[in-house]
DNA sequence: AAATTTAATGATAATGATTGTCATGTGCAA
DNA sequence: TTGCACATGACAATCATTATCATTAAATTT
């Protein structure tokens, strides 16, 4: 019953890759990343296990406009970001007024069980800079 | 230079069935909507109509995680949206409080030209109900 | 240290939404 | 009406993601 977790080479390797890179990466990326240091894993895997690890909340999945699944290592807790649209420099913030917002609001309108998706996007200094 | 729009019948049959519509419908569905009330469109004329009508932002353009781009006709002033995932009935929503919250955020760490996405999910009190 | 069990891997094929192509159609301004 | 530029749509191409399935290899049990 209970799901046993292998502890594989590979999944090790996507791992550590994550925990190493600070802004988001897609499924892709981290395959080439992965393939450039010598690491031998397959495309699927990287999928497989990248999906894994979202569910298990180890690391954070979205999906910016017009773009793919992307995967960043972030703290556990319940945050969002604010990501640059040049470089992909990320940085976690929170915000409790908006989450008791978001609740306030679902529940005026009869609503249960929410959840919510808050990405910002914009041009961080560096970029900013040419 | 300046982009004339034509006035077609494509173009306003799929403008005249968001009108007619509450919920996010993607543009596969669209088109099948279109063709079971006889209007004959091409599905690669749906998907550049509504495309060209989100620029324009005359229709609102969402994509809910783990799904695909759905449209809807809103109204034009900015805001987010309220969605159930069930029967994806929809309420359109403003948080003027979160807008200054994420310029303000945005600033303090020296990013510009910000956007966000922000939507909530949830379970409306008729699907509630069962 | 085997033997066993079963999840994980990965090469490959399939899927499916979206986009590109391009010959033909048509809105509309002159 | 005519002419032209944009629009259409059948069809092919793209490409991220998922499905298959034979093989590998953790973890567990003898
Ligand atoms: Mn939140
Ligand atoms: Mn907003
Ligand atoms: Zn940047
Ligand atoms: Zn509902």
């Amino acid at each position: 019953m209970a799901t046993v977790v292998r502890n594989t080479r590979q999944r090790s390797a996507v791992a550590q890759l994550l925990l190493e890179t600070d802004e988001f990466r897609s499924a892709q990326e981290i395959y080439d990343l992965l393939r450039q240091r010598g690491t031998s894993v397959g495309l699927t895997t990287v999928y497989r296990t990248l999906q894994s690890l979202a569910e298990a909340d180890e690391v954070d999945m979205m999906r910016p406009p017009g773009g793919d699944y992307l995967y960043r290592q972030c703290t556990t807790e319940h945050h969002h970001h604010l990501v640059c649209r040049s470089c992909g420099s990320t940085v976690e913030i929170t915000g409790p007024a908006v989450e008791s917002w978001a609740q306030r609001i679902a529940a005026e309108h009869g609503f249960s069980d929410i959840s919510h998706t808050l990405e910002l996007f914009g041009t961080c200094r560096t970029c900013s800079a040419q």
